[in-house]
DNA sequence: TCAAAAGTGTTAATAGTACACCCATGA
DNA sequence: TCATGGGTGTACTATTAACACTTTTGA
């Protein structure tokens, strides 16, 4: 029976992450400079091998805490990366994930010190091996799944307004949406929930706080945005 | 240098696919009933080893050759299953893939040989493993492709009815569909070309039959069915 | 002659799109 | 007082959904 798995192969098998974040300025990603070899300067997604006593699952999950102090994020397999040369060096398999991070809420130190910048999503340097590629699917698969589920609240701190909800589909979908129309469909869904509070930060007049109701949500199941 | 990668463990990697067929009974899956040691007599998706000059995605191309006599099939990565103790006896990574292929073209002795079975949909016996897991990501990741891309005529041979047509997405989206609403899209479609062929088979008046023309669809790129 | 599948249009409801002005406030 | 972002409604268009009868032909 030892043979049956004993004639074939092994492999290193990696993760990487693709880690969105939001402000004002759009959709940024969280990236590393290299400061070891191999590779010591390049840019590249945050990654790492998976371990022995860990589902490839939680792999991601690990790298993400390791790289960026977060537990309980929202991630989301987009695929496997198995070309033969993919790494010059060393044949790796590399599973990709992404995962939707509040930009405000994360371990500054921590980043820092693994030499993580964000990146403006439209502005991004060359990256390692087919890390560009890994994005770029991520970021189809990002953009389908907001369309059809409220995971951008994921990238928005609890209570956000309108024009905050609405710039961040804009960046999504990086195309412009019409303002009244948004806020009537926001309007239609009541897990989208007005506080009482305003927002005197973002302008003079200041502008109404919203919160996401998962639980009200989970009741109602519909979403299109 | 050698030590970056070295610490690391390394992971059988297998790919498994799930392979559609369609007839006028619906959809089904060719599953294999396991000849050989380890889980004799099992029911399982085709799967098989990703070797060292392979990618992942030819590994999954091999399989699905050695398995069914196949080449150029369409095929999809549905996603890589890493649970630590997914398989029993030893760990395994898999990249399950799905496939579409048109169930009267395909090699019969080939897969008679590996014990294959065709197996309805909603019929489906008891797997090994997680592979009823991956059948589920499958079939969900297919109808969201199918819905927005043409790759519904895979399932189907070159020449085909429109009753044929709409009973495959009848049996991908499982739910009725009205006929002539159904008909009245695909004849906004003009890479779904009527032949000047009837088909004489299915019914006693006879039906006309059509044919899919990719080199149309490339030009025009809109689908939604 | 009849069973079995093929074929065919209209209407109502819903969802989506386009579009421009007043409001409140702090500097 | 004015610059800045916040907030609001209506008319048009496109898409989707519901619905039933006639045709052809081989057995």
């Amino acid at each position: 029976m030892a043979t049956y798995y004993d004639i074939h192969p092994k492999f290193h098998v990696a993760v990487d992450c693709i880690i969105f974040g939001f402000n004002k300025d759009g959709l940024s990603l969280l990236l590393l400079k290299r400061n070891m070899e191999p590779f010591f300067g390049a840019w590249s997604l945050m990654g790492g091998f998976v371990q022995n006593d860990e589902s490839v699952d939680n792999a991601a999950k690990r790298v993400l805490r390791e790289y960026t102090g977060l537990n309980e994020v929202y991630m989301e397999q987009v695929g496997t990366f198995g070309a033969v040369h993919r790494e010059p060096e060393e044949r790796v398999i590399s599973v990709a994930y992404y995962a939707l991070i509040n930009i405000q809420d994360y371990d500054k130190k921590c980043v820092e010190e693994h030499n993580g910048y964000w990146a403006r999503i439209d502005e991004l340097p060359h990256l390692l091996f087919d890390h560009e590629e890994m994005i770029e699917k991520a970021r189809e698969q990002m953009r389908r799944k907001a369309s059809s589920a409220p995971i951008s609240f994921n990238l928005l701190p609890e209570l956000f307004t309108l024009t905050q909800l609405q710039s961040l589909y804009e960046a999504i979908y990086d195309c412009p949406i019409d303002k009244r129309n948004f806020r009537k469909k926001v309007a239609d869904m009541d897990f989208i929930e007005q506080t009482e509070l305003i927002d005197k930060k973002s302008s003079r007049r200041g502008a109404r706080l919203y919160r996401f109701n998962n639980h009200i949500y989970s009741k109602s199941l519909k979403f299109k945005l």
